[in-house]
DNA sequence: ACGGTGACTGACCGGATAGTCATTAATCCA
DNA sequence: TGGATTAATGACTATCCGGTCAGTCACCGT
């Protein structure tokens, strides 16, 4: 009906034309729902500009999600974590000293969050408040688990002699909060620094500041 | 001015009666918008909302302010930290240890943090990308400050051999990192935390991590 | 090549809310 | 006390966007 509903040219992209792929479509949705939930917020996204970075109009996106809820939703799920599983395993299996697990550890996060998680981070910390649900889902699956395996490597290295005794549960906040927060920083107000620190020499010390401040004396340790 | 400069007046107010109240309205409306702006984020916010908190109705909030973005952007300048001037002055002046020092700085971030400035910082990260200019600005005045004052003592430190060599601008990073996310986390994900970590094992741990990851070995320091 | 299926489209609807303004009434002052 | 001033109100308008669905056309089987 109404203009040009037929004519060739229609859009300014040389982009392919209607096509059906009804696989690909849920993939390429919430892929461009994270992007575009990252970027503005869940109020502030608009779904129409997230079917069209997914190349769709908008009336598909509701053939494959409810609604807008929802899509947030399998957006968030998407993106978790099986990383986490990986060290709960090393840790199990892990022969070596304890700082050597901490840095391959700390190392695996370090690349998850580097990827687009660190924008779903923002993403459900900003919401949290408005999606309680979701919050607590979030919190358990994947804050409250990383926290459980940096607990465990915490213990094993004072267990074996080689970290000195610390406050375990709060020391284990205390070290996972620089990578989230750098995680988020670089989604948010991170872009306007100037020269941006690297990410390298950013983990390099901060590797270094917790091994530093882990590591046991030889001997006595002094009071401070 | 002076009225009421914070909470004592009367806030759930049942039944006060529309009264003329030009000098407290502003103070009151921005208030109101910190609250409503940093639990929903600013697109979920609603101005109506805002506007009962502060006691008053819509029409009033846009007798003080011409729309929805001056109200955020004078809700964020607001809380703007004179706190860092205060730590300036410190780096200055200080006679004492370097590490003495960082703690009476680190100390004073924890308490301005705990304030409303949590809610603030999550706010400003979640939205930066929508509001460039304000990010920008807050960026400039507020992080880059906050940094520039923890490279200071650092340098100091390091100078006068009470910490060991480190990356200076990095691990004025990392070290800024765990007081700003438990800052946003306190703020969203951390209300679903079962038994909350007390703030005041978390900071305790904290300072204890950083300086024992930083003092140098052989502290032939004592000063006065 | 052609007809049927269903993936895809986009105009449209309705609810929500940012922003306006005529009206109301609190306070001042002569 | 009464009239002038203006802070405060809330009904109203305009707009935006989530969600719908009648219609279109890509693909497949025959």
């Amino acid at each position: 009906m109404g203009v040009a509903s037929s004519t060739a040219a229609a859009e300014p992209a040389p982009a392919q034309a209607r096509r059906r792929r009804k696989a690909a479509r849920p993939a390429e949705l919430i892929d461009a729902a994270i992007e575009v939930f990252a970027e503005k917020g869940f109020a502030a996204a608009r779904i129409e500009e997230v079917a069209n970075r997914a190349g769709v109009s908008k009336g598909t996106a509701y053939l494959y999600f409810p609604n807008k809820e929802a899509l947030f939703k399998a957006a968030v799920q998407e993106v978790v974590v099986t990383r986490i599983a990986l060290g709960e395993r090393d840790v199990e299996e892990w022969q070596g000293a304890s700082a050597e697990l901490l840095r391959r550890i700390l190392d695996q996060w370090a690349q998850v969050i580097r990827s687009r998680q660190g924008g779903l981070l923002k993403l459900i910390v900003a919401e949290a408040r408005n999606f309680p649900d979701l919050a607590a889902w979030y919190h358990e699956e994947v804050a409250e688990r990383g926290q459980r395996l940096m607990r465990a490597v915490l213990s094993r290295g004072m267990a074996r002699g080689e970290f000195r005794p610390v406050d375990v549960e709060a020391m284990a906040h205390v070290i996972a909060c620089p990578m989230a927060f750098r995680a988020i920083w670089s989604h948010s107000l991170g872009r306007y620094e100037t020269p941006q620190l690297s990410e390298e020499r950013f983990y390099a010390t901060y590797f270094d500041l917790v091994l530093a401040g882990l590591l046991a004396e030889h001997p006595a340790t002094t009071e401070m």
